[in-house]
DNA sequence: GACATATTTAGACGATTGTATAAATATCTC
DNA sequence: GAGATATTTATACAATCGTCTAAATATGTC
């Protein structure tokens, strides 16, 4: 469980990119759209999910296509599920 | 889901933290011996961590013992499943 | 009250982070 | 190749963060 997974999860603007990818995949600047600021720091939002490997990308032709990559999603449920659940020492 | 549960989580010493009182309750003491670094910043690592709500506190004398919240955790976990969980378009 | 122990709070400081603007790279169309 | 669109990378800067030392607070013992 890396660090930068956790770190890329403490901010809001990622985490809301994060929800509208499990909508449908979308283009960079179809998610930075949604987002009052500069595409660039949407841009750098993106390179740190995903170096997190919390989402992966495709290219289109001109565009850059990203979606959720779930596996980690479900690594981290089970890093919770086994550590802190009710019955992690059972 | 609060923006300051996810920061609490973001830094390794709390995620320690965390996981040492997974296996009992510990006063402030016990837990900043188990760290090579000042106490007092221990200590500020727990008060990022109480005021997420991921631990609780209760004085006991000179001490003051800590204890998970397993609760929290267990929103976590739901809010990573019904959001980002293989069928949360189910 | 005086002293010791346990813990937190205050203040300072370097490191990291989030955002912005400007420049660079990649693809498409003509 | 020139120009347009999509996206990232570079650089700068203020804000936040993690750590430290020193001071403050709380409790226990004498």
């Amino acid at each position: 469980m890396d660090d930068s997974l956790f770190r890329a999860l403490a901010d809001p603007t990622r985490r809301r990119i994060l929800e509208l990818l499990t909508e449908k995949d979308r283009t960079a600047g179809e998610i930075a759209e949604q987002f009052p600021m500069a595409f660039a720091s949407v841009s750098h939002h993106l390179g740190v999910l995903k170096a997190a490997d919390l989402v992966a990308t495709e290219r289109e032709g001109q565009f850059i296509r990203y979606r959720l990559n779930t596996t980690v999603f479900q690594e981290l449920v089970r890093y919770f599920m086994t550590r802190f659940g009710r019955d992690s020492n059972a």
